[in-house]
DNA sequence: ATTTAGATCCTCT
DNA sequence: GAGGATCTAAATG
C-alpha cells in the first residue's frame, strides 16, 4: 500500500508517453494531455509531478496567435519547427516562463501550452519555489502557465528537452471522461484577429487547479 | 466580482 | 524601442 500522505514520489507511474503520441493532430493531442502526468526530475533536486488540467493548442503558421504565425521562424521558436515530443520553453512579460509540448512532424510548427496542473508529488518543494507557506493549497501552486513553470522548476534550461527521454517527461495519468472536458477561447491573444475566438483551450470542468477564467 | 497597475526582460523590427 | 501565449495585490463597484 502506497502512503501518499507523506508525499512519497509516485514518479514511477508508467513510462513516458511515446513519441507517436505527439505526432498526431494537435487538437487531439491537446485534449488527450488532460489527465496526463507532468514529471520533472532535475538532477540533485526533488522530483515534482502533477496532473495536467488545462492546455492551449497553437496550430502552426496559419494560427495568428502562435509564435510561428505567418511562418516566422526565429531562434526563439526554433524548437516548434523540430520533431514532436520536445519542450518549447520561452520567457515572457519580463517575469514568466511558459512550457509547451511540440506536436507534429519536423517542419510543422505546432505546439501546446501547458497552462495548469494539479500537483501530486513534491508539493513541499513546489511551495518553496513559489515562496508560499504550508497554508497554500496544492491546487494553487501550478495554476496558470507562469506559475506552473515556477512550481515545477522549469526554465529555459529545459528548452528543447526530449519529453520521451529526459528529466522532463509526460506520463499516462488519469483518464478524463469526455463529459468533463470543456473547450474555450485562448487567453491573452487579443492580437490574433480571426483566431481570437477559436476554442483551442482545453480544461477539466470543476477543477480548482484550472487558471482564473473558467469555462 | 471586476478592474487596474506594476513588476520586468527577452525577442524581434 | 516596443510589446508580449502573465500574475498578483490593491482599489473600486
Amino acid at each position: 500500500m502506497v502512503d501518499r500522505t507523506m508525499e512519497s514520489p509516485t514518479v514511477t507511474e508508467g513510462p513516458p508517453l511515446p513519441r507517436s503520441f505527439y505526432d498526431r493532430p494537435t487538437l487531439q493531442v491537446a485534449r488527450d494531455l488532460l489527465g496526463c502526468l507532468l514529471v520533472h526530475e532535475p538532477p540533485g533536486d526533488a522530483p515534482t509531478a502533477g496532473m495536467i488540467v488545462e492546455v492551449e493548442a497553437y496550430c502552426g503558421e496559419r494560427d495568428l496567435a502562435a509564435h510561428s504565425a505567418g511562418g516566422r521562424r526565429t531562434a526563439r521558436n526554433e524548437v516548434m519547427y523540430g520533431p514532436p515530443g520536445h519542450a518549447y520553453v520561452y520567457f515572457t512579460y519580463g517575469m514568466h516562463h511558459c512550457v509547451n509540448v511540440v506536436t507534429r512532424a519536423a517542419g510543422v510548427a505546432e505546439a501546446i501550452l501547458l497552462r495548469a496542473a494539479l500537483p501530486t508529488d513534491g508539493i513541499a518543494r513546489m511551495r518553496e519555489r513559489r515562496g508560499l507557506d504550508e497554508s497554500a493549497p496544492a491546487h494553487r501552486l501550478a495554476r496558470g502557465p507562469g506559475n506552473l513553470c515556477r512550481a515545477f522548476g522549469i526554465d529555459r534550461g529545459a528548452n528543447g528537452a526530449d519529453l520521451v527521454e529526459s528529466a522532463l517527461t509526460i506520463r499516462r495519468g488519469r483518464r478524463v471522461p469526455p463529459a468533463l472536458v470543456r473547450r474555450a477561447p485562448r487567453i491573452g491573444i487579443d492580437y490574433a484577429g480571426a483566431y481570437v475566438s477559436r476554442p483551442w483551450r482545453f480544461l477539466v470542468a470543476d477543477e480548482p487547479a484550472v487558471s482564473a477564467r473558467r469555462a
